[in-house]
DNA sequence: TTGTAGGCGTTATCAC
DNA sequence: GTGATAACGCCTACAA
């Protein structure tokens, strides 16, 4: 029945004041400059009226538009969406909005997006398709537009991130497989041109260290990407070269499927024959068969995290520059047991 | 190097103009207001200081966005990330841009985020959280804002709509199941106030008149939500009843799950005791054992086909309403087989 | 503590 | 065909 829209004088006249005195009402910064008693007679008309403030306005003042950036690969990696969710809903209690733009990798479509976005004066940009070399987030950094790195990392710590602890979650698959008695374990890496690869290798070397194992040569086989059909073919040339483990942290889900498939076509049999941890506990791996031993990743949370050390930049560009590691955790399904004979 | 932000008056003051004629020579619309040559000078100089209109004041001042808002129930739901991927890359082709909600089908969540788009002045809602009766939607209408229904649709056909044929999908499966020489077959439903979950039924029973086979009573199931768990309960219950069946048709694939759970909790097997089949062809559910016989729905166009009703309602809001119903395909695996014995 | 006035960048509506 | 002026809704010096 409001028909029409409620705008700040509304709220000022119905409160019987100035929609300047109004303004700094509704402004928790300015509210100190304003009596008690007229700031909640404000605050209470703004509420019965259904006062919305105008970004589009507010945003020409202020040189803000109340809006982020977000730029991901592909929503259709199911990665993506819980940490989507956690940005959105994150940012969404302090009146912003997420742009969404998919990449899918590629230079061109990437550039394009980032246009698009910064046309429309985003405050900054939330970013998981960051890869070692990124001429977009120097060309932000020059624009003084703050960015943050969710799931990815970069060497130097240059920019606020939100990832998880990849190093801590090999570690935790490698002791898991140490305490069931195995001894010589292999890893399918994958690509080592984004930090969740390199993490999580080096988690594996650390956690084999930690309980006096050798890494040799033979063990560590390395994906050109994070996909079924290369975790399948490491898993292939990993047994060709003479099948001396007993069990297999992947790099993610995806290469532990493509384990599954490389003991099928083999005839052997996971977990009798052969132990096999995931990484990301993706959706529906408990249906398998067997259900996938994996390696959970708050995605929902690193979101979230992603999006308050965005509202953190947004309010002091200088701040500290905070790199958030959240740490994950294991399930135990049913793709790891004890191993069949004596090491 | 350009530090300060070029507005219409550097440019108009570069070409000379008053920053209304400026303005007009930018705007194709209304570029034919004004001399050939003078526009050429204000494009030309608009060129060289790249500038860049400011979409605040714009918004400000037409109430366009160039924007369109989705609303979802939850991106978790790996129906959706397709969809808006199919949304979001039809829309970026005419330099529009997708705001996304969450709704988690809570009404108060679904208002606060209505409210915020509204107020960034969206220029229209594609909505795929439609129940029968929506008040939001009303509130669009009455404001003039243009609204698509994707994956949904309302008994009347007050708005512009893309969707899959869900009657001609459950009729597919059906047709599969008799050809395999299954006679007596059985239906889980899904809520019936939702589109989905209607036609999905309409096409079972149409389905399996055409074979001229009666459905009774004890065939069909309702599930009280698309949820893993009512599948397992429906089947549970139906198997209760005196297990007359030899397949059952899941209103989606969640509900299959279910089913496998409920056949598995009974000591039954897939297919040999009882074939199933899902509805939407979830990623992964080949991977399940066995892997999963479903109806494949065309997301990404259904969400392209939404995104270029908007587009066109957009540019003619009192165009023709169209609800576009694309054909879903069955995808054949192993859960379906013949029947054991004799029907 | 509150009000006044002016402006953010753009476009619509008048005059000329 | 072009220019002047006012407004969109909000914020913020500055004055009272």
């Amino acid at each position: 029945m409001p028909g029409r829209r409620v705008t700040l004088r509304d709220v000022a006249r119905s409160a019987g004041v100035h929609s300047s005195t109004a303004s700094r009402a509704l402004n928790a910064e300015r509210r100190h400059l304003v009596n008690g008693e007229t700031a909640e007679r404000v605050l209470e008309a703004a509420r019965t009226l259904e006062f919305r403030p105008d970004p589009a306005a507010r945003s020409l003042k202020t040189r803000r538009s109340y809006t982020v950036g977000v730029l991901i690969p592909d929503l259709n990696n199911p990665l993506f969406p819980p940490i989507v969710r956690g940005i959105e809903d994150t940012l969404t209690t302090q009146g912003f909005v997420a742009l969404m733009g998919n990449t899918d990798n590629d230079e061109a479509r990437e550039r394009r997006v980032f246009e698009g976005m910064r046309s429309r004066h985003v405050d900054g940009f939330i970013v998981a398709t960051a890869r070692q070399h990124h001429p977009l987030l120097d060309q932000a950094v020059r624009e003084e537009l703050p960015v943050v790195l969710v799931n990815r990392i970069l060497d130097d710590d240059s920019f606020p991130s939100a990832s998880v602890d990849d190093s801590m979650g090999a570690q935790l698959a490698v002791a898991h497989l140490i305490q069931l008695g195995h001894r010589r374990i292999a890893h399918i890496a994958g690509p080592q041109d984004v930090s969740t690869g390199r993490g999580r290798l080096r988690g594996f070397e650390l956690g084999m260290a930690a309980a006096g194992l050798p890494v040799e040569r033979g063990l560590v086989t390395f994906a050109n990407g994070f996909t079924r059909a290369e975790g399948q073919r490491c898993l292939v040339e990993a047994l060709a070269r003479g099948r001396d483990f007993t069990a297999v942290v992947a790099g993610n889900d995806l290469l532990a499927l493509g384990c599954y498939a490389a003991l099928e076509e083999k005839g052997l049999s996971c977990p009798e024959d052969v132990s096999v941890v995931g990484f990301n506990d993706m959706p529906f791996i408990d249906q398998l068969r067997p259900p996938l031993t994996s390696i959970r990743i708050p995605h929902y949370e690193i979101g979230a995290e992603a999006a308050f050390l965005m509202l953190d930049r947004i309010s002091q560009p200088r701040g500290l520059v905070q790199a958030k590691l959240l740490p994950p955790e294991l399930v135990v399904r049913g793709s790891t047991a004890p191993p069949r004979g004596p090491a």
